[in-house]
Formats: C-alpha cells, structure tokens, sequence
DNA sequence: CACATCAACTCCTCAGACAACCTGAGGAGT
DNA sequence: ACTCCTCAGGTTGTCTGAGGAGTTGATGTG
C-alpha cells in the first residue's frame, strides 16, 4: 500500500490529480488499460465510489475512457490544453510580445481584405473607444481591446480571430494593470486616440503598409515601458 | 419524472450530456448553483452516484465546481476549447498563414536574442533536415518543422514557444498533404534547402530583417500555391 | 444593531449488492 | 484446420443506505 495522508480536502481530487500525474508522467501510457476500480480503491486507500468519481473527473477532460466490462483505458496524455490558465501564468510582457507579432501582420491583412462592413465597425469601434475616455480604467480597456479586435476580424481569417479572443482575458487583465501603473490616463483621457484614428484610416485606405507601422510603433513603445520596469 | 426511455448506454454520460446540454444552452448560466444531487436524481429518474459521476465528469471538463456543504456551481458555459481541435476543423490556408504571421515576426526576434546555444541547434536543425531529404515525406516534414521550432525557440519567448507547439499537429498533416499534392520533392528530394540554410546564417548573423525577409518569401510562395488550388 | 447559536441543507465518503457487459479459454461442430 | 458456441471470471454500471463534514441563513440574545 505506497500511499501515505491522502487526507485534507476532496479525496476525490487527490485521487484524480493521483492518477492523471500517472498518466501525463508517461507511467501510463495512450491505450493503457489501469488497473480495475477495486484495485485502484486498495491502491489509493479510498473507497470504490471515490475512484469512480476521479475517473470520471478524467474522463470529462479527455484523458481515459471507460468501457463497461472491459475496462478504463488510457486515449490522451495531456489534459486538453487549457491556454487560458497557461496564459495567466504567464509573463505580461511575453504575452504582450506575442499579440504584438500577431496584429502587426494581422493589420496588413486587414486592410488588404476589409469589407465595407468591416469599416463600419472599426469606426465604430474607435467611436466605442472615445466615448469610454469618461469611464473607468476597466470600461477603457474593453473599449480599447474591442478596436482591436475589429481589427483582426478585418483580417476574415477565422483561426487568427480565435487566437485573438484566447488572448482576451490575460490581455484585458494586463492592460488594465499596466494602464494604472504609468497612470497612462492621467494626462491624456483617451491615449493613443490619434494614432488609433490613424490606424483605422490606414485599413480602410487599403494601406498595409502604414497600418502594420502604426501598431509596430504603438506596441514597440508599450514594450519598451513595459522592459523598463 | 419528465423523462423517456435513458436505458440504454451509459447512464451517467446522457445524465452528464443533459446538464450540459442546460449549461450551454443558457438555463443555467455561471454563477447558477444547481439544484442538489437528490434533486437532480429525482429529475433524472437516476441514482445519486449516477448523477455524483455526471457532475463530476462536467467538473473534469471545468464547467461545474462543487464546494462541500454549499453546492455546485456553473463555472463556465463551454467545454474549454479544444485548440487542437479547433486547428483540425480549420481550413489549412488560415493556419498556414497565421503560422506565417507569428514565426516571420518570430524570425526576427530571434535574431537579436539567439543565443551560441541557439545557433548550435539551428545547425544541427538544418543538418537533420538536408538528412532527411532520403527517407519519406513525414519524416522530411518532421525534421522541416524541427527547423521552424528552433527558430521559434531562439525567440525566447515561452508563449511563442507554446503556440507554436500547439500548431505543429495541425501543420505537421497539412505540409505532409502539401508536399505529396504539389509533388515538392519530385525534383528537388530537399525543397527550399538554400533558403532555409540562408535563414539560419541571418539569424547567426543577427539580421532580423533578412531573417524575416527570407521566411516571408517562403511562405508568400506557399500561401499563393495553396490558393490556386 | 452586533453577535453567537443552531438547524437545515449541501457535498463527501464509504460499504454492499446486483446487473450488464467484455474477454479469453476451451469444447463442439463443420 | 477452421469456425462457432458456451461459459467462467473479471470489469464497469447502477442503486441504496448510512454517516461525516462543511456552509448558509434564520433565530435568538445581549
């Protein structure tokens, strides 16, 4: 019986992070059948019910697969991929790199591919941007993000959209904590008004070029702040 | 007991599909605590431990969390998205040209922070893939990507790290298609070696904008390949 | 009004029982 | 030699009953 406590808080959990450290530790690997539920059960010192339970946690995240009379076996070694929760942990600055890359390009995209619809709503959108510089940090940021995203979405490429909006929450988070640190706002109510304008205009003209400059410029400044601290 | 037929199959799957299906669907938005498992087990016409297991496979798979003695609650209204699903299901041309958008930009990054170590493993990397030039189309592909993650890693950049890992997958299928449908390798068993080996020299060289330039070509000339198709 | 107490409710864990099902071995038939 | 059948053992599926432990909101007290 190698186990030892196992007490504090949901057996059930212990169990389940048990057996799924057995699993992305490779000790178990895909189409491993694992040992039966009563096994498990005098293995764990737990009763029946609560392996039951852990294996099912497992099974909803995708990593075994029950099969009645057979047994549980083993179909993935690595619990779905949560970028959310990676993305947290993250540094801000590598997170804000990356999405500094991605909307460069995405911008020349954009304005190689905006639709009138497209147009409507980055103005829109920049529009959303002026009118939330009486609000609070957080209503600013969103307001900031969503110009942003119309600008990806400009871009029509379904994947980059997806890629974008998984940013949102770390990015949201970030922002709003780096927009409050330099006191961004305290000068100017709305920063950046000009050259957002400046961007908007530049994919509606069709010119990547200058789009692509403008966002490197506005993102290799923030960078910079950000290496500062 | 509004319920009909729930026989055949795993019970506790269709009791877990149901509550799912009122998650997603809007009835039970987060925040929401469900109702008690009694009560649960009485809707459902099942067991406790029948809906005990549903629940916690829907905690597995992050959508619920149960906390003693208060209740379970709606955490999230999706299953966490699936990423390298979602690469599966997506065109090939929107990931290829997303890939192109982050490791282009990547290239250049990579440039200014290389490390000896970096250069060592660039070499190595283009070796591996002029080797590979005798055996199949997977394997060549292989030692492709092999090179294309080096250069990412150069980057330092543990979120472009991360994001490229997730896309490999979806490219890896997708090159192999691409390789075999264009006939690359007809005459040429190593397509685009004097390339390739030029990008790892500006990238030793620190030449970001060479570095960036080369892999635009490269992709640029995929990219309308694969459009013409 | 602030605070302590308490009861009702909730999830957590276990044990036992039986049903449904799969698998592999061995025998019967072709 | 091959196929098919039967069967036993093991496995998951399901239910029930019983406590244990924690949370929450109402109640009562000062």
């Amino acid at each position: 019986m190698p186990l030892e406590a196992l007490r504090p808080s949901p057996l059930v959990e212990q169990a389940a992070q048990r057996l799924q450290d057995q699993i992305t530790g490779g000790d178990w690997p895909v189409g491993t059948r694992l040992p039966g539920e009563t096994t498990l059960a005098k293995t764990l010192g737990v009763g029946r019910s609560t392996v039951r339970e852990a294996l099912r946690a497992l099974a909803g995240a995708g990593l075994v697969q029950p099969r009645q009379g057979a047994g549980v076996f083993v179909i993935a070694t690595e619990p779905t991929e949560d970028w959310p929760a990676r993305l947290r942990r993250a540094a801000v600055g590598d997170v804000y790199e990356v999405r500094a890359m991605v909307e460069v390009q995405a911008a020349q995209l954009a304005a190689v591919r905006r639709t009138d619809d497209d147009v409507a709503a980055l103005r829109a959108a920049l529009e959303g941007r002026r009118t939330a510089a009486g609000s609070g940090t957080a209503a600013f940021v969103d307001a900031d993000i969503a110009l942003h995203a119309a600008v990806v979405a400009a871009a029509h490429n379904p994947v980059l959209t997806d890629l974008f909006t998984e940013f949102v929450p770390a990015l949201r988070q970030g922002l709003i904590d780096l927009v409050e640190l330099l006191d961004l706002r305290g000068r100017d109510p709305q920063p950046g008004d000009a050259r957002h304008a400046a961007l908007v205009d530049a994919v509606a003209d069709g010119d990547g070029t200058t789009a692509s400059r403008i966002l490197r410029e506005e993102f290799d400044e923030t960078l910079g702040q950000l290496a500062e601290r």
